[in-house]
This record gives structure tokens, sequence and C-alpha cells, in this order.
DNA sequence: TTGCGTGCAAAGCCTTTGCAACGGT
DNA sequence: ACCGTTGCAAAGGCTTTGCACGCAA
């Protein structure tokens, strides 16, 4: 983990960018926590360690992180985008519709699909978002009239 | 497609609402053209018919449309909700990151993942969302340098 | 000294809301 | 007349930008 923060600082270095406190803090918390959060989370999280903190500069911040790959920007049905470590894996989520509860899944058996949309289509793909709209097993029975057939 | 606004109509008077020209414009210009438009496309494209029709006006017919489940809002990196007819179907995206553009793609190889989720998780999935990122056939040799490995 | 990074405040965008007026039933 | 619907304008929420200052190299 520490030697996470070398790399980023050494990444930043070549573009001639720094890892400052600020910086580092709201990577940390991107790290840590294996949640999706808002950049308004991140604010609030990172004002407990630098109380004067800005929040243009989360979003500054997230922005760059993105850029260099480290963070991805994400967009539930919401509205509210948030942002998680992109560890270089894909993204697969189970969104609940009704509490809101976000899971993630890992499944492998994408693989032979990105490889046929890939080879028909002419795209490069270089990561894929999978999402699961529905209702999780304790909101499920609220919604069952819902469903048809 | 003639049967389709009686039936939208028909739906709507069940709950004692209407079908009226703006919000039939509005729907026409969804279902008509198979694009991902934005709310401002839509605004544009209406107000050929309907000049003094306003963005408000809009978006709460797309807001009503997807109570209905006539529409899905759509949401890709860019900052900008796009609506598209929701047919029933799930939504498979390939989406440029270079020039922006946005294809679909149909496969049926999601089922079986879909049901092993289901499974594992105890979720109850109603939709899915699957998007690949990437550089399509034409802005890819742009990029080749960018893709490690 | 140069120019990257910051905080603050202001500006921007897109979307939603309030409100008076309109129109179907 | 009632109430859903509309257009306009104002308000909102989130994100970005401008700017002067601070600070590391």
């Amino acid at each position: 983990m520490q030697k996470m923060f070398t790399d980023v600082r050494a990444l930043l270095k070549e573009k001639n960018l720094r890892l400052t406190p600020q910086r580092e803090a709201v990577l940390k918390i991107l790290l840590d926590c294996e949640e999706h959060l808002t950049a308004e989370d991140i604010y609030d999280r990172t004002r407990a360690e630098y109380p004067e903190i800005g929040l243009a500069t989360i979003y500054r911040a997230l922005e760059l992180f993105e850029e260099l790959g480290l963070v991805s920007k994400l967009d539930f049905g919401d509205g509210g985008r948030r942002y998680e470590p992109a560890l270089g894996k894909d993204h697969h989520h189970l969104i609940c519709m009704d509490c809101g509860q976000i899971a993630e899944f890992n499944e492998d058996l994408l693989g032979q699909l990105h490889e046929t949309i890939a080879r028909e289509s002419g795209f490069l793909i270089l990561n894929h978002s999978l999402r699961f709209f529905g209702y999780c097993s304790k909101c499920k029975d609220k919604h069952k009239h819902e469903v048809e057939s």
C-alpha cells in the first residue's frame, strides 16, 4: 500500500506533477474504503485530516486520478456521480432500485463475450461496465407485484 | 406504430393522464430515431413542430415516460444524460472514448450469467446495462500507444 | 524564480420547481 | 368548474473555472 503511493508519486513526477498531501488524502480514502463515494463524501472525509480543503480540490484530484487511470468515475442512475479505485478491473455492479444498495460481483464469463464483440465490431475494448438492476433480497418482496409474468 | 400511440393513450387514460401533442411529439422523436438523445436534442427536434414548447415540458414528459417504462434514462460517462426507448430490452453499448460514437450490439450470452448472479446474490434482477468502453475502429489507431502489454 | 497546486468565490450546466394561465372532460 | 398540462422564469444541485496566494523544485 505504501508502495502504491511511491508509485503514484513517481508517475506524477514524470509529468511534472506532485502528490500533495491533499491528493494523497483523496487517494487514500478511495483506496481504503471499498465503497462508491461521491465527491461530497470524499470531501467530508478528507476534511477530517484537512479541514481547510476545498471541494474544488477534490474534483481536481479526482479528475487527475481519472486521467492517470487510478480512479474511475461511475454513474448509477441516481444522478450522483461516484468514484471508485480503478485497479485495472472491470466493474460489475448489482444495484437495488429500492434501497439503493450497490453490491459488486466477480465474473469471468464475460471474457468470451468481450472477444466476440471486439471481433465483430472492430472496437478496441479497454474495459467494461456491467450493471444489473433489480431488487436485493431484502427489498424484493415489496416489489413482487410489479413483476409481470 | 400508430397502434403504439393508441396504447400509450390508453395507458395514460387509466391513470387520468393525457397524451398531449407535446408528449406525443417527444415520444415520436424517441421512437423514430434509434439514437441516444439528450433532453436538449429532443427539445430542439420537438421545437420544429412546437416552437413554443419549453424544456421543462421535455423533462416532465421524459420523467413520465420513464415511470411508465416506455423510456430509459442512460448515462454514459460524458455527463450528459441520454434517453432511448425502452422496449423491454436490456442495453448493450459500445462506447468510443475518443469520438464518442455509441453503438449497440445484441448478445444473448448474458442469460446464464444473469441466472448465476441472481442465484448467488439473491437479487431479483429486472434488467441490466452492459457497456464496453474503448476505441472504435476509426479511432483505435490513434490510441495504440496508450495500451500497455 | 517558475509554475504547479490550493482555497475561495463566482460562474456554468443541466434539471427541477413554482406559478399563473390554458384547455379537455 | 375541475384538474392535468404547459411555458416561462426562477431556483437548485453539482461541477468547473478564475484568480491571487503559497509553496516546492
